[in-house]
DNA sequence: TGACGGTCGATGCATCTGCATCTATATCCA
DNA sequence: TGGATATAGATGCAGATGCATCGACCGTCA
């Protein structure tokens, strides 16, 4: 017998909206941030959790969690980083193969800049389209479909 | 003085949930097709489109502004597809620069095959997460976002 | 201790993408 | 009509990505 598969015109719907809003927001966001001679959006997404950590930094592979990056993704884009002079890497005592990424102070100063217009268009694309409480529901929607699910 | 520019806590909220979660699910849905020796979720888009256009077929330009994809993107994509057997490129008598692109039988065979894995995943990550309802609200808040807006 | 499976991070290679530009045709308007 | 401008689609080149694999080091266990 032939199984069911199709999923619902709810769900294909609404997975539709999510890939066509994703990739339209993505590309004006990165749009801007090329306008003004600013890095892609992808190098933003590291010096935050860089900055986030502070001085103790992170290794490459707590990178690879955070971001949701592929290791070799982090490892190249690790390697622009730091010939861009934003970030170090430090050798750690413990653990002869890792490392240590610590975002330098020009890193903390590129974050800024990218920060100033990546959160221009934050407000432009979504909050200024939505009220505070329809964010919030959005968010919430969202986050269940997260893997694992979390409405935090 | 200074410019305030950092969007609300609520913006900043949904658009990092709506980033992490649509990259998830993209990769999720592109590893499914992987895994069952299909092509990437672009081949379906384009295929999705010709079929849904019928025998009449589509010119390039118009799969460009259906999908988002760069012109140089489709053209190439386009001769994959066709190098695959799924897609023809016809001449149109009017316009002698233009051609229009039909799917082939090869093509709507290959589009059903991905229809099963990808919608699965469909229901998998998205229609088995959330309530119809709740499907709705969220396909709603995203046409909201959408440029332009629309919640048809 | 020392062999072994596991983890960290880098890299060669093929493919894909972005950007700029090119060719060919169409459209517009003096 | 004919020259300027615009549009459709392809492509050379540089950079980015995916995949597989590598070398280095770790932890474990006999």
């Amino acid at each position: 017998m032939t199984e069911k598969t199709t999923p619902s015109p709810e769900a294909i719907k609404a997975w539709a909206r999510l890939m066509r809003v994703s990739r339209q927001l993505i590309e004006q966001a990165e749009e801007a941030l090329k306008t003004s001679g600013l890095p892609p959006l992808d190098w933003y997404d590291v010096l935050h959790e860089l900055a986030e950590a502070g001085e103790g930094g992170l290794r490459p592979f707590q990178l690879t969690e955070r971001t949701l990056f592929a290791q070799y993704n982090i490892s190249r884009l690790l390697a622009r980083l730091e010939a861009d002079g934003l970030i170090e890497k430090l050798k750690v005592a413990d653990d002869g193969r890792g490392q240590t990424i610590r975002i330098s102070a020009e890193g903390r100063e590129m974050r800024r800049r990218m920060w100033a217009v990546y959160g221009r268009s934050i407000t432009e694309l979504v909050g200024a389209k939505l009220a505070a409480e329809e964010l919030k529901i959005l968010a919430t929607l969202l986050g269940e479909l997260r893997h694992p699910p979390a409405d935090d």
